[in-house]
RNA sequence: GCGGGCGUGGCGGAAUGGUAGACGCCGGGGACUUAAAAUCCCCUGUCCUUUGAGACGUGCGGGUUCGAGUCCCGCCGCCCGCACCA
């Protein structure tokens, strides 16, 4: 007979390879049945997997290999977002060549993803950083650009003077270089943009249509999207110049007691050049911080710059002041400002002595009633405003737009917080942006058929800068329209522009261009995408514009490219720690034995304190390496651990104890399959109910994700199973469960589907068949109440009458004590649940 | 400040308005064994000179209902996102 225990050290590789070979996972383009789509987020290769990683993947793999045995045809491809920082910073820390590193962590990272038998089709594997994707992505880049999607403008950068390169905001910490530590600046220099504002409307309403999306995703991206309607109008400088100004609340506009503008503003710069007190103002704005904190307890601080704005209605002359809370990159970078009704403009106006009229008020009565410290924001009626007097603000707003239109100088605006997204990387390991520059033409795009633009291999990155840009020769280029010497753009893609489409290659991977329409057409939308919340905003809307930008120039069809997202929760550990003086020193969990309530150091047996649940970081040491517990374990324990306890949306805690009790189940399950016995025969109902109805919920419950029911159910079978008697039915029991189980421990499923004798592979099984009719139970348990409280319970037929259990009810002695021949006002029966009888 | 989420045993968590605490972990007791490992069984929210189909109990205070962890109103606490966005 078979071993006694399960052994995954030889099982999991053994299986392994069985699906290799048999080619399980390879999904098939041409296939007949309904198509199913999953999708978890593809890895950075960083140099291992993490935990994180696992439990990502691991879901996603029930998800895929369920959808396979409920017959359909399943897309679970995996590949490596392989551009980025790391591997240019290991280039610089460790003298090794970035694309060599990765190669060899993608190496190492799919071996790993191997040992935890996932169901994926590496015939479709690719790196971002392989020459044939970075490829098919200038074409795409340059189809954009075609499309008008595409433009070259000066901004304002982040610069590290020491690194001589761009910094994201998040790598400038203190407004210093997060590597160099030097004092970042200032820069104006000529970036690529891609006009995701053009969609910002389309966008916004697609959000709607993502039924299978979090609504906490949904509402990040619609605020990040950020749309506000409100009125752009200009003000009649003193000066003789115009002053266009954005405004939400057009209502309140006979509230306006001055004009603001941002410190940046050509106004601002304008008064600048006359008056040193002015420049001093405008530097000492640009210091401020950005911090939340340091934004919440800024003062505000404006500087009178004599001119004055010409109310459009009333005629007044507002004072202009350059402040430091407006801000130039949205809407027009001047305000007008009114401090009854805008908290900031109430404390500027209190620090600086200017007017707080009140214009809305709860009533038409109450219009002279004083603020109470602070602005009102709030609903309420117009007053002190003329022809607005009496109005809500909604009709105020509409009436004040309707008026600067007929007047002609003001418009009904919508002004959007989302940005163009500047992609322009002065870095090496990135995509190369395939243009070239001519004195005499010009920026001009490269001939598709001479892509790839591929990355030079000799580079150096013994000093700071784009190695690109340093190269000897690698820029020389002749300009393809004139013939003449030029220069290639030395800036690189945005690593994000690689995760905008590679769903898209996945589902579709022709040699000769990135994807064929058709093809991809029977794979898209992704039914099901899995990945971090941390990827909320910027991935998921940079993959939904570009999806809409590729159909908007005629070469897809969809528009939204996930169906459902799941976002799942972190893996976290406790951590362990010594105070050393004034620091703080973490150990890791194998440094650490858990005893009972605490915890000691194993290298000299003295206690060590336990800290929080927190995240997995490496500076708190509180991580475990999935290949470690693998190895201790196996990988059907780790995965199983993975989908147990914790709902998949929330943070999983980490334990040894639920490792540990993991690895119990799976030889508990072992042992039961091997008491699957072919000579056993007879019935036994009652675990033929329970068979089904488990299947019934696991079923539902995967479709749902909530893993950790399915789990739970599977634990109860398999103890009613354990207990039963050998039957027929309870070798169905225990091949149900197999099944079951398949899709969350498919070595030890497979292991045991061989032991009993079964066709081929489990990986290739369909699910087991649910008999409806054994769904529901003959006999049902009846709660019985007394004024609502628990006081006896009954069993009765399933289809009993509400006569039948009401009369069953009364007849319960302990009902009747708790009664104690009170009047019986009531009886509420509801038929296979309960009866209440109130007294 | 704006927006969103969450508060249930020692812990992770179950519970279409209908028997709160399924399932797992920890802990306690027992069986098997020369012994250990492994395994199996039982107990495990709090309280009680009524040990009982008792009382209390899902952050706090109200409400709706025959019946509320679940619905409504008002608080408190924690977490997340955005943020001087006009």
């Amino acid at each position: 007979m078979t071993a006694e225990r399960f052994d995954p050290s030889v099982a999991d590789g053994r299986w392994q390879a069985a699906w290799d070979e048999a080619k399980c996972f390879e999904a098939d383009s041409a296939s007949d049945k309904p198509k199913t789509y999953v999708l978890e987020m593809f890895p950075y290769p960083s140099g291992r997997i993490h935990i994180g990683h696992v439990r990502n993947y691991t879901m996603g793999d029930v998800l895929a290999r369920y959808h396979a045995m409920r017959g359909r045809e399943v897309l679970h491809p995996m590949g490596w977002d392989a551009f980025g920082m790391p591997a240019e910073n290991a280039a610089m820390e460790k003298g090794v060549h970035p694309g060599g590193w990765t190669y060899a962590n993608i190496e190492t990272m799919k071996g790993q993803l191997k040992q935890l038998g996932f169901a994926l089709d590496w015939s479709r594997e690719f790196a971002t950083c392989d020459a044939e994707y970075y490829g098919h992505e200038q074409a795409l880049f340059l189809d954009l650009f075609e499309n008008g999607l595409v433009y070259r403008k000066e901004s304002e950068v982040n610069w590290d003077p020491v690194d001589m390169t761009v910094l994201a905001n998040e790598q400038v910490i203190d407004g210093k270089g997060w590597r160099s530590g030097a004092e970042v600046e200032k820069r104006k220099l000529n970036q690529w943009f891609l006009k995701i504002t053009d969609f910002a409307e389309d966008l916004l309403d697609g959000l709607s249509t993502l039924e299978g999306w979090p609504q906490k995703v949904r509402l990040m991206q619609e605020n990040w999207i950020g749309k506000s309607q409100g009125l752009e109008f200009a003000f009649d400088l003193s000066n003789g110049e115009q002053l266009p100004v954005y405004t939400t609340r057009p209502d309140t506009i006979f509230g306006a007691s001055f004009v603001a503008v941002a410190a940046d503003h050509p106004i601002a710069q304008g008064v600048a050049a006359q008056s040193a007190e002015a420049r001093d103002f405008i530097e000492l704005c640009k210091k401020g911080g950005t911090t939340a904190a340091e934004l919440e307890t800024a003062e505000k601080l404006g500087f009178d710059t004599g001119i004055t704005a010409r109310h459009p209605f009333t005629g007044a002359e507002l004072p202009l002041y350059i402040a430091n809370f407006v801000l130039m990159d949205y809407g027009t970078g001047a305000i007008m400002a009114v401090p009854g009704h805008d908290q900031r403009d109430f404390e500027f106006a209190s620090k600086y002595g200017l007017p707080i009229p009140r214009v809305v008020a709860p009533s038409v009565d109450e219009a002279a009633k004083p603020f109470d410290g602070e602005a009102e924001a709030g609903e309420g009626v117009l007053v002190n405003s003329d022809f607005l007097d009496g109005m809500s603000v909604e009709d105020a707003k509409a009436e004040v737009i309707a008026r600067a239109e007929k007047g002609g100088w003001g418009k009904g605006t919508t002004v959007w917080r989302l940005r163009d997204w500047g992609v322009s990387r002065q870095r090496y390991w990135g995509t190369p942006i395939p243009f070239i520059h001519c004195e005499a033409c010009g920026v001009v795009p490269v001939p598709k058929d001479q892509l790839p633009v591929k990355l030079p291999e000799d580079v150096s990155f013994d000093t700071p800068g784009n190695p690109l840009l340093r190269h000897p020769t690698w820029k020389d280029t002749a300009c393809p329209v004139c013939g003449g010497k030029a220069e290639r753009e030395t800036d690189t893609l945005d690593t994000f522009v690689n995760s905008s489409w590679y769903f898209l290659r996945f589902a579709s991977q022709p040699a000769d261009k990135p994807f064929d329409a058709a093809e991809v057409a029977q794979w898209m939308p992704v039914d099901q995408y899995i990945g971090g919340i941390e990827h909320a905003i910027l991935h998921l809307l940079y993959a939904r514009f570009w999806t809409r930008a590729l159909a908007h120039c005629g070469k897809l069809e969809v528009t939204e490219p996930f169906a459902s997202l799941f976002t799942q929760g972190m893996v976290t550990h406790e951590t362990y720690s010594r105070k050393d003086g004034p620091r703080e020193v973490y150990f890791t969990p194998a440094e650490v034995d858990r005893t009972g309530n605490g915890a000691v150091l194993k290298e000299d047996g003295q206690p060590v304190s336990i800290g929080k649940v927190i995240k997995m970081s490496k500076s708190k040491k509180n991580v475990v390496d999935p290949e470690d517990i693998i190895r201790d374990y196996g990988a059907d324990a780790v995965r199983w651990f993975m989908l147990s306890d914790s709902p998949p949306e929330r943070d999983l805690p980490w334990s040894e104890a639920g490792i540990e009790g993991c690895g119990r189940f799976v030889q508990r399950l072992w042992r039961l399959f091997r008491q699957y016995d072919d000579s056993a025969s007879g019935e036994d109902i009652g675990l033929a109910r329970k068979t089904h109805q488990t299947i019934a919920a696991v079923a539902e419950d995967i479709e749902a994700l909530a893993f950790n029911k399915a789990v739970a159910r599977i634990y109860e079978l398999t103890s009613a199973a354990e207990k039963a008697a050998p039957s027929a039915d309870r070798n169905h029991a225990i091949r149900s469960l197999l099944l079951m189980a398949s899709p969350m421990m498919p070595h030890l499923a497979e292991e045991g589907w061989a032991a009993m004798g079964g066709d081929g592979l489990v990986a290739e099984a369909s699910w087991p068949e649910v008999d409806e009719a054994l769904l529901v139970e003959d006999e049902v348990t009846i709660a019985v109440q007394h004024k609502g409280k628990l006081r006896d319970t009954l069993t009765a037929p399933r289809d009993a009458s509400k006569e039948d259990l009401e009369a069953l009810a009364l007849a319960s002695e302990k009902v009747q004590r708790s009664i104690d021949g009170a009047e019986i006002r009531k009886v509420i029966v509801v038929p296979g649940r309960l009866v209440n009888i109130v007294t």
